[in-house]
DNA sequence: TTCGTTCTAGAATATTCGTAT
DNA sequence: TATACGAATATTCTAGAACGA
């Protein structure tokens, strides 16, 4: 029974209590060995401690327990009521209290009561200050970090702002690349009939229809209203039009955006807000802008459902929207189809939903308007006419030629690109 | 039940126990009314106690006896072996708990822990609490800040990921645009006719609708404009230049741009550490410019140098596309490849739907195996077929056709490019 | 089942409980596992709790999640009326209460009335040193806090930094994208005289000359040593002119692009928080771009209300780009009309290779001068040539037509999307 | 002296009540 | 009305202290 005379009798006692298989029922160790359980705290303490000790009270083997510096392990469904089978159980645990490791018990010792003596608050009052020293130095450095942090956000908020508006610009420039495209296509499918200009400008809503200027105004208008929340995002959207033609305020009529718009609304709101958004943030994002020219496509298939073939129409920005619309791919090239297809289009295709709260609903029509032309026209506007234009022409073929080297050069700077993009990779941080 | 409001809760209750003969095999009064016995404590405390209390522990019992001023009465045959009968009851005693005297409940006190009151006075104590008391704000306030940070990287990352998300999009816009060229190319040299080109030139760029001035004046007064809160950037924007056209930025893509971002990676590693960036840079936004459009440049030289279309040719373009489209998958593909092939062409080149997973390695492989084929092939495929063969295959809009594998190629690269890019992951850290 | 002794038994039931999968009907995370939802009040009170506390009132369980920290998440629908099924669910958070981090619950700390002492002595000591504990485990967590942070801050720059790559990635494809087309525009232009597209592509800046391939080698090679520690300065300086004209630089002219910079600083400013400007962003500078085609645009409306009259035409490209220019203005164009232009027109465009300096006003004056050419001078140059060459010519611009107000339309809706996306403020929410 | 036993207290958390905003 | 907090009490775990071996 007696253990190691260095260690305290309970010590001993405990271990071997614990041991004891023939008791396993009421004090055992855990399942790792790491703390010992009383099953039964009533049968135990009346049966068990006797047998060690000189009472049969819970309550001292637990003081004994707390002196030597054993924790009790609180369980997480405690509270329950003991109905059920939950038997009350105890469990304890001590650093150097573990199975099959009984020569750490020498490393566990008695508390002894520190008996502060009163005299000497003084001397504790040094030390106290002398922490207090210790604990403003760390704060002053602390304070520090904190304001490396702040620093580091700002310059990353600065950075990605950064980023957002050379996205932006990025964006501007993919339009202006569309622009661009659509001028030549124009030319050229001017160059094989005459005359439709002037239509046209009025449906891109450049020209000089009045439309125009009341588009323009609706914008303005509209602008404001952004300004809700206000927040940098009416400045955004005003510094859009600038200069150039401003095609754009039909677009607005698409209800397609102005859902995205409410949406990145609400998302603002509500992610920003305050705490924790975590992280996570897999989801957050609902995606913004969802446009892209699938609308092409789309467009097409509208159309197609339109009936009038007679014309492109890709002028109709509601398709072109739609396309955005990931789910909605199909007929993509039905559009392309039909505006390089010498048959002629649809010509009223009202811009179907637009909402917009109805500052648009001028401009709609005045767009609706443009977008007649009839596919005749279309034809007639030969989109590739020149190249038709004249036979001989095609020795020139080298024409496509031309664009094939340019092509093959774009891919392969596209290819280039590719790899550079790869990915980097963040490591999360995680924390603390 | 109830008692007098004015007293504890746990007088009440003790007293209702005491008095309710029905439990008095295990709580009751004394002979002299004067103290009350728990008879056995096992059953008491298991059968008692959770009529009327939270739980069902003597100890807690005693605790708050001891907290309302009881105090235990030995026994006097405490000494006597444990053996025999002696059922351990337990006895607790208060000058003011007396059988028939409920009235005197309210003259016992629930003890508070009004322990410190400390007999010295050192003065200076009072001067440690005082530096405590700044040091605990001083506690609130940096961990408000931690709090700020936090909730401002939070921020950033959802910024972060939602600038990666419209570049997606961005990335998808500009794949709809190759894939609106290729389309383009393709029905002009289906079209068979040639010549226009001129035309569109002269077309492009320049019109003279007045409109177009107004714009520009529309412009010119946002600017003013936007100079309001402006800080710095708007010196930034100024740098800007306005709207001349300038081309000599164009240059800047080079090299300049790889130097930049390694300077942006020291920065980060040194920045990050400690305090201070150093950035004060409010103004820092003066834009620099990257895009330009320098490539015509390049292009211009690169095809020059090339010309001969025989080389690169990426063929199997159309699988990978597919692939990449996270929304809208294949039908567009499909489509233009029947759109502009003339024949099947390669039937086989189904898009590959599976996603790259992030491995490129099978794209290049592909797409190299590609380029090698040779001139011949193309011109099977019809991408260079125009120049090569014969005149006459334009009208057989062949000629489009020939384009299209490249500009497929191009596509999927793009794709391919999206999904790499679009795996990082933000893991939200958190923390504080 | 055991938790971190650390750990306060509520926190460790509070995790346990919201952990449970099999009462998530009652008791579950949100969404992005940053706050927790009881679903139904009721059963939850009655049912749950009682399994892990000593009581079955919410209000109780209410009261411990705000001793400890945690706030109730406001439902936005919580204006609505009562009536239907609104599902009395209520939310709760605490920043470091998220799912998969057990380990912050260490951080979260019970509220200590510390009301008590007062005025008087209090005194003791051990107060002192036991206000003096607590501050250094309040050190401790602020430290890990920190820690934290900074760990998030560093991927957020690495976030970032992948993104600016990326975008910049992405830039490039565009100008191979408008490379592309630039190519086909010459092809195109080609055909009408036969056989000079190589020449034109050469003189126009563009060429084979050695130093180009010398050039875009460069950049490759620069790209990949870029990842070093590069700041974003550097970028910025990089970025600026290596070789190529550039064209990009051309759209900064724009207003709106300059009006929505001032809004994004001021907003920056704002969001920002408080104090520090943070502008000392020394890294901030990473360039932004600037360019955008919206040249195109201009160009085109400039040179219609100067030229041809007749029409839009926006089409070609050269013009718009050449009235971009701001700074070499003349000869800019001069190039481009070469290259188009089937002779030769203004031979010596040297690249200007001024810096901008950030000074527009020159520029814009060039722009300014350049745009009004009329068109007859256009005409000598041959930009506009093609379409007045031919009379019957003009007619056949009705065919382009067509497509243009779909590609109009198009590129408004890629301005919409500008706005809207970019738009997405953050605030910054600041602090400290 | 050190350790063991017992009774009581300290300290922290838990539960309830009341109320300020 | 509802959210959050102060305050008092309740429960638990641990510690202090007295006393004896």
């Amino acid at each position: 029974m007696k253990q190691n005379c260095n260690v305290p009798a309970f010590l001993s006692k405990l271990w071997t209590l614990v041991e004891d298989h023939s008791t396993n029922d009421l004090i055992c160790w855990s399942q790792d060995g790491s703390s010992f359980l009383v099953c039964d705290e009533q049968r135990f303490s009346k049966e068990i401690l006797p047998l060690y000790f000189k009472h049969s009270n819970m309550t001292s083997f637990v003081r004994q327990l707390n002196m030597y510096g054993f924790h009790k392990v609180v369980q997480v469904d405690a509270g329950l009521p003991r109905d059920s089978q939950r038997v009350d159980s105890v469990e304890f645990q001590h650093p150097h209290f573990r199975q099959t490791q009984p020569h750490l018990l020498g490393l566990i010792r008695r508390k002894v009561s520190v008996s502060r003596g009163g005299e000497e608050g003084m001397t504790q009052v040094s030390q106290v200050l002398l922490e207090l020293g210790q604990v403003r130095s760390w704060q002053d450095i602390s304070d520090s970090k904190l304001m490396g942090l702040r620093r580091e956000n700002e310059s990353l908020w600065r950075e990605v702002d950064s980023l957002r508006q050379r996205y932006q610009q990025q964006h501007k420039i993919i339009r202006k690349i569309i622009h661009f495209i659509a001028s030549t296509v124009q030319s050229k499918g001017i160059t094989g009939i005459k005359r439709k200009l002037p239509l046209m400008i009025d449906s891109s809503g450049v020209s000089h229809s009045p439309p125009k200027y009341s588009r323009s105004i609706s914008m303005d208008h509209s602008q404001p209203t952004s300004t809700l929340h206000g927040i940098q995002l009416d400045s955004v959207s005003g510094s859009v039009y600038p200069n150039g033609m401003i095609i754009s305020d039909i677009t607005h009529l698409l209800e397609p955006l102005i859902g995205a718009q409410k949406h990145r609304r609400a998302q603002l709101t509500e992610g920003q807000p305050q705490s924790s958004v975590g992280p996570s943030l897999s989801s957050p994002p609902t995606p913004t802008v969802e446009l892209d020219l699938s609308l092409l496509e789309d467009a097409a298939s509208s159309q197609t459902g339109q009936n009038s073939p007679d014309r492109i129409d890709p002028c109709d920005p509601l398709a072109l929207i739609d396309s955005c619309l990931p789910l909605s791919p199909g007929p993509s090239l039905d559009l392309l189809t039909e505006l390089f297809s010498p048959a002629p289009c649809s010509p009223g295709e009202g811009l179907p939903t637009d909402d917009l709260g109805g500052k648009q609903g001028t401009v709609q029509q005045a767009n609706s308007s443009n977008t007649q032309t009839d596919k005749q026209t279309v034809a007639t506007l030969g989109w590739d006419a020149p190249q038709k234009d004249g036979g001989e022409e095609e020795e020139e073929g080298g024409e496509g030629t031309d664009m094939l080297p340019a092509l093959l050069q774009l891919a392969e700077e596209v290819s280039d690109f590719t790899y550079l993009a790869a990915p980097l990779s963040l490591d999360a941080p995680s924390l603390i």
